[in-house]
DNA sequence: TTCAACCGTAAGCCGTAGCTTACGGTTCGT
DNA sequence: ACGAACCGTAAGCTACGGCTTACGGTTGAA
């Protein structure tokens, strides 16, 4: 899921999504890759549910998936307050290392 | 900075950090990949400012750095925001797109 | 001071991620 | 019914990321 935020042109595209929905010739524009290419990205961020698609007349209106983004929000809201305990443990007990 | 994430064996290492400091070897323990390659990530993580490294005695103790962490969450707190907005503000007018 | 433990870096190999071009399928307009 | 607009997918090339092995440097112990 993260991984598909790797990409800098990924992350670029799910940025150019919290503006609201976007097509993808949209998108394409003002960027400095192919529309296929930017196809292929959707995809990708698609099947990490991070973004939604759906079909009006000819084109295509992608935006960001809520759940996907509460998510990761999740994801590093836990992983926030479990790195503030192991430091406050960590502060309590000095010197008890070695494992 | 995300994309020191985007590698599933670095997040690995990343997390195995959310417990308390490590040294090299421990965390290249229980991982399948070399010692050397840890050591390559860490130095990718610590770039991104995402770990800190100490030394004591010989061994290296690498921890989760605070900053980095929280600007992760930061960003994420923002985006979610702004998808909310977005959402809210498409949900009142239906029928305005075309740009 | 010599040996061992622990680690960072260089060199090199290999798989794959990302890009482009090319093609085919839908949908709307005329 | 024909053409244009919009898009997804296949094929293929290239660059780069991640891994390993090998080496050298530093620190602590005997």
């Amino acid at each position: 899921m993260l991984e598909a935020l790797g990409d800098p042109t990924r992350r670029t595209i799910f940025e150019s999504l919290a503006g609201g929905p976007r097509s993808v010739a949209e998108i394409a524009n003002g960027l400095p890759v192919s529309r296929p290419a930017v196809s292929q990205h959707l995809k990708v961020l698609k099947d990490a549910g991070l973004v939604s698609s759906t079909s009006v007349g000819t084109r295509r209106l992608y935006a960001v998936d809520q759940e996907g983004l509460a998510a990761i929000r999740g994801y590093f809201e836990r992983f926030w307050h479990q790195a503030l305990a192991a430091f406050a443990e960590a502060a309590e007990k000095p010197p008890e290392e070695k494992t």
